[in-house]
DNA sequence: TTCCATGCAAACACTTTGCACCGTG
DNA sequence: CACGGTGCAAAGTGTTTGCATGGAA
């Protein structure tokens, strides 16, 4: 599961402890913010700094490990890839979360190879919408 | 093409010379981030400011007159709602932006509706990818 | 004449950058 | 021991808010 050393080594990177706490905090929160994994990092050694956060999280999506997609229109949020590539629906009422298999894109993606000759990156992809038995009120608003 | 007027009197907002120019400056640039319609609005009255441009789009969004979808990582982009609904496919590599007829999306609306009970908002929608035939070198990161 | 809308300035949330020091390979 | 990585502080970008004044209805 963790392929770190020898990705990074592949890439002339090198393995520090921070890496390492960042994809451990990444693969623990599920969908986190750099902020959450700022914090959720710190509880393991004190000092770390967001922008060493930001600079890795950038690394790591380079290196296929984790990807990021935007959940909310704040900050984006990241994933490990250890499992299974997905994409999301939010809610817009109740905020919850889902996470789908790229499979069901497939029509979508046959048509759009052929009419645009487009190749869509269904794991970055998010959906926004409205369950439709939400108890939330919907919300018309795109806040 | 301008229901302005009526939709504010509805909602018991008020009309205003910047609520039209804002409506007319999305109108005219296409897909548009805030910014660039405050130097658009700016060409017509000397003194906006940018707070009345973030306002105003939001209470334009609420009453249906425009929208605003992600094609960046930076600001989202506003475009008005005269025409059909569509949504985008923006080109990692040439950033390039297509507008799709949410038809091409319809046998994934009936899958989420089935499956997950849920209602997806298309006009909102940004699928990133990649052109197939794009010159631009294939850009891996996300930015 | 009542409130909604505006301009202005300051604050805010998130991210990036420059630089000196640190530590992996 | 070279060069990539880190912490720190400061700056950058995009957006929001509080408040006094202005203007539509």
């Amino acid at each position: 599961m963790n392929d770190l050393p020898e990705r990074l080594r592949g890439s002339g990177k090198r393995l520090t402890a921070q890496r390492e706490l960042i994809l451990r905090a990444v693969d623990a929160l599920g969908h986190a913010t750099p902020d959450e994994i700022f914090t959720e990092v710190r509880k393991h050694v004190s000092s770390v700094n967001v922008s060493t956060i930001y600079r890795n999280l950038e690394v790591l999506e380079e290196l296929g490990l984790v990807r990021h997609a935007h959940l909310s229109d704040r900050a984006p949020t990241y994933h490990s890839v250890v499992g299974h590539e997905h994409f999301h629906l939010v809610c817009r009422s109740c905020r919850v979360v889902i996470s789908v298999d790229p499979e069901v894109m497939a029509p979508v993606i046959a048509r759009l190879g052929e009419d645009f000759g487009f190749e869509p990156d269904i794991g970055h992809l998010t959906v926004f919408g409205h369950c439709v038995d939400c108890e939330a009120p919907k919300d018309t608003a795109q806040k």
